[in-house]
RNA sequence: GGUUCCGUAGUUCAAUUGGAUAGAAUGACAGAUUCCGGUUCUGUUGGUUGGGGGUUCGAGUCCCCCCGGAAUCACCA
């Protein structure tokens, strides 16, 4: 349609003013609401050919095109805005021509060739996952999904942090206080079982303190004599020996956690392609600091650490190997980063890591290059924002984080007590329901998540985000399960036949809705291009509400003229595809019905 | 203080990436509906896009200067 359009374009400007035009002058987008129309060309860039008022020129062009294009029916100006209105049955092969091509959807031959790594998730082994991991994961697997639709290859990638002091301290405690208790004996979730023990040897070193300080030591002395910090790192100090004892208690309170993790993973419905460990990175990351070092790149300081001096990028120095040879965070990210490179030889790789490590990842870069690693520029931080609740921020300090789990679990009871209060569903056995209410309580939360621009800090409110009706999931499922219920009534009546052209009068309401779906393509586009799934959200949100309007207003199976109900049924049908794939692209499932 | 990001209805978010009169949802208000209320429906209200300059046919969007908020600037990860 855009096409002919801009050929019809080019030959008025051609032809009317005796001029030719480069096509990117040529500005065509969907006429806004408040306007008559379907089309609108913005005649601005066209006036240094006509070199006449924006009001004649779009008069003229108005008038070339409707003579010879007869797809177009008449077209009105608005100061430099050209509105065409376009022919009902021109709508009618829109539609046609989109469905047609619906089963073999390719979005974008942008990414082709493109060879992609996305990081997301990143936990400790310490504790379990929280309200900012949910939004991290999300955005992840909803990256990937939106980049594969685009013709990337891409692959999935976590890194675990699973060694360190903190680790120590829930093995300490584990030590200390359980007496062999496992996850399994006290039917508690692996992941939440080794972070009772974090808290313990919190709560315990606290105490500690609290006693030493009370007898006229300062905190740092009190720290410095704290026997179980030192416990801690005695336990460090023989993890990083290769102590055989330690080393497979470490193991043992990490697999429960990876299988904590797992089950949180499952519910979430995301996974990764290779799981990386720092335990095995960071050694890798230490080679490339010495060897950093000797080629003068970073330089030892008197007390033997290792630093780099960016100062010239305004980015000051930066520590990368402790005085006793030990690796810190950024050693063992160098090593990854160099790995997965070696294993993937990416185009591209997005760490999907909150804004507050923003001077991690520029820092990160910066070194890769500076060691002279070309991929490096093929690296992105993909940078989000928090997410606080409507009590205030969220502290894992004081203990006032959301755990991921126990959100999964409330938004399962308030899907269940919403929809039985609806009732709808009594037919169905236990485990059909079970299924609707996860599909329900997990598109509402991720849809709530999603919908709101990465970049930008938010505020969630779990009830407002089950609501069933507003920007919400679960409305969006609702018009979703309602056009399926259509379908499915639809198979008792009669309506097969082919759709042709020119067999019917298009309403607005219809129109409309086609001029909506087909935006679809161009929405996830821009998506891949913006990394932002929250365009795909409030896209789909549009249509679902555009659809309800066209069901309110028309009657679809009572519809007496056979030609007209085929194609609202199909229209219905192609409505449906599109929602559920681009919820799709947003990692939701849609129920069948609800 | 340096660096990065964010400021849009009372609130939570949009705005086809530089297009027309800045839109939804929710809240508030009015009316309808009925088992009081919630629910549901209809309508109304709500904005100097933090402020000020600039760039151009055209700015919420791009540039500069202020104001406000967040993150970060560790031998934590």
């Amino acid at each position: 349609m855009e096409r002919t359009i801009e050929r019809n374009i080019i030959d008025a400007v051609k032809n009317l003013y005796d001029s030719d035009i480069d096509v990117a002058d040529i500005q065509i987008q969907a006429t806004r609401r408040e306007f008559e129309g379907d089309i609108t060309v913005v005649v601005f860039p066209l006036l240094k050919h006509s070199r006449k008022s924006p009001e004649q020129t779009a008069e003229d062009i108005g008038n070339y095109i409707v003579e010879v294009n007869p797809g177009v029916r008449f077209f009105n100006v608005v100061k430099g805005f050209l509105n065409i209105e376009i022919s009902n049955s021109a709508w009618l092969d829109v539609f046609l021509k989109l469905r047609s091509a619906a089963p073999a959807h390719s979005f974008s031959e942008k990414g082709k060739g493109q060879t992609t790594l996305i990081e997301y998730s990143s936990p400790n082994t310490n504790k379990p996952l929280h309200l900012g991991h949910i939004r991290n994961n999300l955005l992840g697997y909803s990256l990937f999904k939106i980049l594969t639709a685009c013709g990337h290859r891409v692959y999935k990638t976590n890194i675990v942090n699973d060694r360190g002091i903190h680790i120590c301290k829930s093995m300490l405690a584990w030590k200390l206080f359980a007496q062999g208790e496992t996850p399994s004996d006290s039917g508690i979730k692996g992941d939440h079982f080794v972070g009772k023990y974090y808290i313990e040897f919190e709560n315990a070193y606290k105490n500690e303190i609290r006693e030493l300080t009370s007898k006229g030591m300062t905190e740092e002395e009190a720290a410095e004599r704290s026997k179980l910090m030192a416990g801690s790192r005695e336990l460090l100090r023989k993890w990083e020996a290769g102590d055989k004892e330690t080393l497979d208690l470490w193991k043992r309170m990490n697999s429960w956690v990876y299988e904590g993790f797992n089950k949180t993973y499952e519910m979430l419905g995301v996974d990764f392609d290779k799981i990386y460990y720092e335990s095995n990175t960071y050694k890798l990351g230490r080679n490339i600091v010495i060897e950093g070092l000797e080629k003068g790149i970073f330089y030892r300081k008197d007390d033997g650490s290792v630093w780099v001096n960016l100062s010239s990028d305004k980015l000051d120095e930066k520590l990368l190997l402790r005085a006793d040879g030990t690796a810190v965070y950024m050693t063992q990210d160098l090593g990854t980063a160099v790995e997965r490179y070696n294993d993937y030889k990416f185009d591209r790789h997005y760490y999907v890591v909150g804004n507050e490590q923003n001077y991690h990842f520029q820092v990160l870069k910066l070194i890769l290059k500076k060691l002279g690693y070309e991929w490096a520029n093929g690296i992105h931080h993909f940078s989000y924002g928090m997410v606080n609740l409507p009590e205030g921020k969220m502290k894992s300090r004081e203990g006032k984080v959301v755990d991921a789990d126990d959100l999964i679990d409330t938004m399962l009871v308030t899907a269940r007590e919403m929809s039985e209060e609806l009732g709808k569903l009594d037919e169905y056995s236990a485990g059909e329901k079970e299924n609707i209410y996860y599909k329900i309580a997990l598109g509402a939360l991720k849809y709530f998540i999603l919908k709101v621009d990465p970049r930008k800090n938010m505020l969630f409110n779990p009830r407002e985000s089950i609501d069933f009706n507003g920007n919400t999931g679960p409305f969006i499922q609702y018009t979703y399960a309602r056009i399926r219920s259509v379908l499915r009534k639809a198979e008792t009546y009669d309506y097969s036949g082919d759709i042709k052209s020119g067999d019917i009068e298009l309403n607005d309401k219809e129109s409309d809705l086609i001029k909506l779906l087909r935006r679809f393509e161009g929405v996830v586009v821009e998506a891949a291009e913006t990394l932002n799934p929250s365009l795909i959200a409030n896209y789909t949100y549009n249509l679902a509400k555009e659809f309800n309007q066209f069901y309110h207003d028309y009657s679809i199976l009572g519809e007496k003229e056979t030609a007209v109900r085929t194609f609202r049924i199909a229209l219905s049908e192609y409505t449906g595809q599109i929602i559920q794939e681009s919820m799709g692209l947003l990692g939701i499932d849609m129920p069948e019905r609800m």
